[in-house]
RNA sequence: GGCAGGUUGCCCGAGUGGCCAAUGGGAGCGGACUGUAAAUCCGUCGGCUUAGCCUUCGAAGGUUCGAAUCCUUCACCUGCCA
């Protein structure tokens, strides 16, 4: 490998590179000098998530090499819809979706530079589609697409042969693509980045620049990440795996990738890790060799859970994990530590009325109210089923109760389901 | 617009009057085995004041001692014809 690497190369070996315009020119205008890029990100939720991550850190490594992000979020598209190939989207209210931008853009932050000679922009695509018209909208952009090439886009022909699609919807690809021309023309952007499913859109881009302004621009999507159970990348039973510390805590987090299949962390490590190659690769060869240290895991987990959520943060859940996961007897734990890691997992404060002579109240209700359950049938059939501990020893009965001399501290009892799902009960003192 | 078929639990899909809270598979959950992994096996999988009761089979009415199952209307989906 040549002493300096390009980013090209870094994101080959990291097998970030599904599909690209023209990947030597692509090379050679990254390595003649800085160019301008963007990635933009639709505001359909309250927070980005695990899976947009994956273009947020190809872009990071982008601007690490010297190269200039325009953090585009979608005031404008998000109002529209990239049309899905399962069904028509809601729309979402215009007040929702311009908060929406706003959460989302500060979350770039933590990603982005926004400072020095290739700082971020932060950018909205509203500000050149809210005061375009209809007439001109129609003239100088319709005009250049073809409605055949626009019915071969994946999302739109499954779309078309199951419940069709919305004349809104089916409009989208071409507000996507002037982007990329108010971009270039606004910043001399030339490359899109985005994931394979962005693709079609992207191109269009990539389309527009050249009818418009007769330039060529470039492409470059990333792999859909593809997990070795089948399952949906970043997605648990329970939801979308969030960002945003409320939706999803730091320790949930953490834990996520801490419990990723063997099979799956070379290619998490690969596209998430900024390691060094070496240490990458160091990291992988001690999970082949003792997968039972978990610790290509640990380490993904642990960086991770840093950038995402701040070093304090990470080191909370980490801390947290050891005292839930630890062997020892939960008593054994300082108090400090335990309350540290049940509220981070996750708590319920029992209030001292709830307590009658020394008396908790009975288990199944606990479970229902620390969430570890759904219902009360559900925490009786988990008892039942054995599934159930208090503070580490298993609960026989589900309408038996713990007393107060049980807790842990005098007021914390650990309630956990299964082996992984835990919650703290504090109870108060009168 | 006409004709035919369909709409069942998280998903797929049995079930044509009582034995149906509803076969089976998948997902999920719990246990065993492990490494907070995977695979495998076993169990479980609407709710509750749980030997019982309540609410579910597109929606609303109706027939019946009794309906997911029969009838009527409505909504939606699929196919064929215009």
């Amino acid at each position: 490998m040549a002493a300096v690497s390009t980013i090209i190369d870094e994101l080959t070996w990291r097998g970030l590179i599904a599909q690209s315009t023209d990947l030597d020119a692509l090379r050679a205008a990254t390595s003649a000098g800085p160019l301008t890029l963007y990635c933009g990100f639709d505001p359909t939720a309250p927070s980005l998530h695990l899976g947009n991550l994956v273009q947020i850190l190809t872009v990071r490594r982008f601007q690490q090499h010297g190269h200039r992000p325009l953090a585009l979020v979608g005031g404008a598209t998000g109002l529209i819809g990239d049309p899905r190939m399962n069904s028509e989207r809601v729309l979402n209210p215009t007040d929702v979706v311009e908060q929406w931008v706003g959460r989302i853009r500060q979350q770039l932050d933590r990603f982005y530079d926004f400072e020095g000679p290739n700082g971020a922009v932060a950018v909205n695509n509203l500000e050149w589609t809210q005061g375009m018209g209809v007439l001109e909208f129609l003239r100088d952009v319709g005009k250049h697409f073809a409605v055949g090439t626009m019915l071969k886009r994946e999302a739109v022909a499954a779309r078309l042969a199951a419940e069709g699609i919305s004349y809104t919807e089916f409009s989208y690809q071409l507000l996507q693509g002037y982007d990329y021309v108010q971009l270039f023309r606004r910043f001399g952007c030339s490359l899109q980045t985005g994931g394979t499913d962005q693709w079609g859109n992207i191109v269009a881009g990539v389309d527009l620049v050249r009818r418009m302004e007769g330039t060529a621009v470039h492409a470059l999507t990333t792999p859909l990440m593809v997990k070795a159970d089948g399952t949906k990348f970043g997605k648990t039973e329970s939801g979308t795996v969030w960002l945003d510390p409320t939706l999803t805590s730091p320790y949930a987090f953490s834990q996520f990738l801490i419990n990723t299949d063997d099979r799956d962390v070379a290619t998490m490590l690969r596209t998430f890790s900024f390691r060094p190659r070496e240490e990458i690769d160091a990291l992988l060869a001690a999970a082949a060799d003792r997968p039972q240290a978990r610790e290509a895991q640990r380490a993904l987990a642990s960086e991770l859970t840093a950038l995402v959520h701040g070093e304090a943060e990470r080191d909370a859940a980490e801390a947290a994990g050891r005292a839930l996961f630890g062997q020892g007897d939960l008593g054994d734990l300082p108090a400090a530590t335990l309350a540290a890691a049940l509220t981070e997992a996750s708590h319920v404060v029992v209030p001292a009325a709830d307590v009658v002579g020394g008396q908790l109240p009975p288990y199944d209700d606990l479970l229902v109210r620390t969430g570890l359950s759904k219902s009360l049938s559900d925490a009786r059939r988990t008892v039942g089923e054995g599934g159930a501990y208090a503070n580490n020893v298993r609960i026989e009965d589900s309408a038996s109760r713990a007393s107060i001399g049980d807790l842990h501290h005098g007021e914390w009892l650990v309630l956990r389901r299964g082996k992984k799902a835990f919650a703290g009960v504090r109870v108060e003192r009168p």
